[in-house]
DNA sequence: TGCTCATCTACAACTCGTGCAAATTGCGCA
DNA sequence: TGCGCAATTTGCACGAGTTGTAGATGAGCA
């Protein structure tokens, strides 16, 4: 995602106004990694902003998200959330936590489809679920065939 | 997904009843490869069994998921879709009509994830989004990049 | 400064799913 | 076949998340 000045430039390009909300909300998703729910935004955003709107936030994040400056995430059950990273990445979830975390595939050319014959592929997503790194911790398990229709190794990167 | 006669089997073996409407809906899930609803399997169970409510499609639903009999499938936005296939399998949802089909993804074992550090999977769903042979007749476009990370293809069955 | 129109806010409505309690019913048992 | 109990069904209401709408507000421009 671009930074704040230069989101507030792509929003007059496209005649949208920059108001104080937006700028407030563009800060509080620079640099942000925790995938956060439009919820979430509005309460961090109501402690600097008191009097923002949910509708606010829905409405700009909408923007953002048509403008290709943010990911909206859906993984599963539970709020849309919203990733300021927009590289072509793939996300792990946290059954216990519910954390969502950056994951970045490597081999995927090699995957060959089957049954989806005549089906226009223009994306694909893939959703890892288990427990992060923490929940883990608490709970020794093994990782066990977390690919379907195959093995799959979750190593750390080389 | 096991025939009607085995799940009434398998519900009066976990001490569940066999009801009208339970049997019913294990024979509109029968064989059923279009994903539906809990709302569509209402309508269809509606107009065969006027009355039925659907709390008790949601209930059954629940029930034969939680038996490992029908798979809950959630592709992004909208309702939560059932899949009476509950093989290892991924799914691809057209953009168009909204229709969810499945996939068999081969060579998942030569992924590598980076940046899952520490997570420990229990599971991945790969949804590929696109358009489906009816609705990609339509408008022709070509597959591009379909998988981040690096290309993909989606040829047909070997 | 004044004007115009996009934006903000507040409220309500919508969708999807679940909790609860009363009425109903499947099914084991005699 | 009849009985009794517990599971099930049903309808209503509720909750979370999201969106539609209309009046008030304010950013941007001349």
């Amino acid at each position: 995602m671009k930074p704040p000045t230069e989101l507030a430039e792509a929003f007059r390009a496209r005649g949208l106004k920059v108001t104080p909300q937006r700028q407030l909300l563009f800060g509080l998703l620079d640099g942000n990694t925790s995938h956060p729910t439009a919820e979430g935004l509005f309460v961090e955003a109501s402690a600097q902003m008191p009097g923002i709107s949910l509708r606010t936030v829905y409405t700009t994040l909408t923007d953002l998200a048509e403008m290709g400056e943010l990911q909206p995430v859906s993984c599963g059950a539970g709020a849309i959330r919203f990733d300021p990273n927009v590289d072509d990445h793939h996300h792990g979830v946290c059954d216990s936590c519910g954390n969502v975390t950056d994951a970045y595939v490597v081999g995927a050319e090699s995957l060959i489809v089957e049954g989806l014959d005549g089906f226009t592929t223009n994306s694909a997503s893939i959703v890892f679920r288990g427990q992060c790194a923490p929940c883990a911790s608490s709970t020794d398990e093994s990782t066990s065939n977390p690919i379907p229709n195959s093995q799959q190794q979750t190593p750390n990167t080389p």
